[in-house]
RNA sequence: GCACUUGUAGCUCAAUUGGAUAGAGCAUCUGACUACGGAUCAGAAGGUUAGGGGUUCGACUCCCUUCAAGUGCACCA
């Protein structure tokens, strides 16, 4: 629509003797109830033109009728200038741009991104928050490599610390040994339960020491099995071979676990960061913040940043006892990535509740004068609900991801079955309609949302198969390919077609919206963009072919040219799905 | 207490980043081809955009304020 803005800049410069930029013309698509496609809001014109805003509407509106060839007519209304472009303006536009195999794919625009999600601790399954975690990540880094990025998956896999030694020390203790092969039982579920045990022995003696009278403090602290782990970890970080290796072997199994869960999502990673590697980085980091004076040294030797001049408070940076935190370690992994892949720009999906962690992250290294600082980005995303409240793993009330998907997947058997439609499908085929199915719907239900928003989900109203879901969209390809492979054959070859039909025009006017509507989500980090958009390509094709007959179309070139635009339709269809990690089927 | 985020139809979500009469789906009600596939389509009903003030041609959007919900404010990760 660049002709239009131009066209625009140059009429209000011959009529109003103004130079106007062109982010100055402001448009946007117009409203259904009007007539046109496109309109310009003249309001910003109106003190140039020292004309009502219908008076500068009209007159800028008959000079770009003049000048633009494409602009076929034009209607002012209450300060909108629509305007309506020439059947053959669209024509041309789905010959040239839409239906080409090429459309909407982008060049490399030389950039390099690193998106880091996932990030899973080893000692519990995966539970719903992850899967929105997974979900978004995969797909932000989908959007981003279809807008021209040269993107690294990487997930930094918290391995170590007291939490993992809960598990190995509760195995130890109450495992008889047990394995994922002599239970059955997948690596990641059977780790987690004893990480559920552990606490429960925990809390047992929490109390049987407050019943001797100590305090909730002293008895979290002094409960004999809290401090094993403790110990656990201090010979951990000793390197002690036993302890070593039980790490080594559990860590296998959740390995082991995780890689069926991340294969039953679709997602996938570049590059594995282990915090065992990692969590002895930003020392140096901490010696060079002391140096350049971004840095402070309390008398008791601990190190701090001050960031109470941003708003922010003082951080803490390094232990009086020399050793890291957190941060300290963020700060070294960072960098340490860098390193690696010298990336323009690196997006952390994690959850909101670090949005402050990452704030100050992102501060500091901005401070230490870190040339690619600027670059890193926190897509930060709101956390799932249940009806019942928060999910607490250790309590063991969450939604298991992998219970999740198997009951998605019951439920698209179940609905399919009731349609009837899978009469003639092998069961391997059934098997895999079915995960099909059942994940489009649950990918769709959490990507459609804005990733900032909290999501509450209800197990018991299990997702909806029809309206606006992932199903729905499924359903629509499945159609259009089913209609194609009844036509004979029709190529790419342009037909000359004079008029078109309003449902044809403004489906081939959503469609032309494909490639903007990526650079968008690319720029908002925001795979809901894609996710509405490609439902309101699903409807416009359905509003078309409940109005207009392909197969039966009143003549061979309406037949060619429904053809070819069904075609384009489905394959932007299943472009925008893949983006977001959904499949579509070809029958379902 | 301080900071950040969120609040839109009964429910789940949109709203082109300040533009027109705030749009969809679910649920409710009414309709639609001799099925190019009805997991569809058309229609009805449903709103003081949490409340109040302000900024301007124009506010769901920006500012102030009140309320509600969530999260964060460790020498934990």
């Amino acid at each position: 629509m660049d002709f239009i803005i131009e066209a625009a800049v140059k009429a209000v410069k011959t009529l109003y003797q103004t130079e106007l930029n062109d982010a100055d013309v402001n448009l946007q698509p117009t409203r259904k109830e009007f007539e046109g496609q496109i309109t310009i809001v003249t309001f910003p014109f109106t003190r140039f033109s020292r004309k009502s805003p219908e008076q500068t509407g009209a007159e800028i509106g008959e000079v770009l009728k003049n000048d633009v060839k494409e602009i076929a007519g034009f209607n002012v209304i209450k300060g909108f200038l629509n305007i309506s472009l020439a059947d053959s303006y669209w024509v041309d536009k789905f010959y040239n741009e839409i239906l080409p195999d090429d459309f909407a794919d982008y060049k490399p625009n030389g950039k390099k991104v690193m998106v880091e999600y996932s990030s899973p601790n080893t000692n519990k399954p995966l539970h719903l928050g992850h899967v929105r975690n997974n979900l978004l990540g995969y797909s932000v880094a989908e959007i981003l490599k279809a807008d021209g990025y040269d993107v690294i998956k990487s997930n930094l896999v918290n391995d170590r610390g007291i939490h993992i030694c809960k598990s190995m020390l509760a195995w130890q203790k109450f495992g008889n040994g047990e394995t994922p092969e002599s239970t059955g039982e997948k690596g990641d579920h059977l780790v987690g339960k004893y990480y559920v045990l552990f606490d429960k022995e925990y809390k047992k003696q929490i109390d049987e020491l407050k019943s001797f009278g100590q305090t909730e403090e002293e008895a979290k602290k002094n409960a004999p099995i809290i401090k094993e782990a403790q110990e656990m970890l201090q010979q951990w970080e000793a390197g002690n071979e036993a302890v070593i290796n039980l790490w080594k072997t559990m860590n296998l199994w959740v390995y082991d676990g995780f890689g069926k869960t991340y294969e039953a999502l679709g997602v996938n990673f570049d590059k594995f960061y282990y915090e065992s590697e990692t969590y002895l980085l930003g020392k140096d980091i901490v010696e060079e913040g002391l140096e350049r004076g971004v840095f402070f040294e309390k008398a008791d030797g601990s190190v701090w940043i001050d960031l109470t001049a941003d708003g922010l408070d003082q951080k803490l940076v390094r232990r009086s006892d020399g050793t890291s935190v957190y941060m300290t370690q963020d700060l070294g992994t960072a960098e340490e990535k860098y390193k690696n892949f010298h990336m323009d720009e690196s997006i952390y999906v994690v959850g909101n509740e670090q949005d402050y962690h990452f704030k100050v992250l992102f501060l500091i290294l901005e401070k230490l004068g870190k040339s690619w600082a600027k670059g890193l980005y926190h897509l930060s995303y709101g956390m799932v609900d249940l009806p019942s409240g928060k999910m607490k793993s250790r309590e063991g009330t969450v939604v298991d991801a992998d219970d999740l998907i198997a009951e998605m997947e019951q439920t698209a058997k179940e609905q399919t079955e009731a349609l009837g439609k899978v009469e003639n499908y092998s069961e391997a085929e059934k098997t895999e309609l079915y995960h099909t199915i059942g994940m489009g719907a649950l990918k769709y239900f959490l990507l459609k949302v804005d990733p900032k928003k909290r999501l509450l989900f209800d197990p018991n109203e299990s997702v909806d198969f029809q309206g606006h879901t992932g199903p729905f969209i499924q359903y629509t390809h499945a159609r259009i390919r089913s209609v194609l492979s009844r036509a004979e054959g029709f190529g790419n070859q342009k037909i000359s077609i004079e008029l078109l039909d309003v449902v044809e025009r403004d489906l081939i006017l959503i469609l032309s919206q494909f490639p903007e509507t990526i650079s968008q989500a690319a720029s908002s980090h925001s795979p809901a963009v894609i996710a509405n958009y490609v439902y309101e390509v699903a409807k416009a094709f359905n509003k078309f072919y409940h109005e207009k007959s392909i197969l039966q179309a009143e003549d061979e070139t309406s037949k060619q040219f429904r053809l070819q635009l069904s075609s384009a339709t489905a394959r932007v269809i299943k472009k925008a799905m893949r983006l977001l990690g959904i499949e579509v089927p070809e029958r379902m």
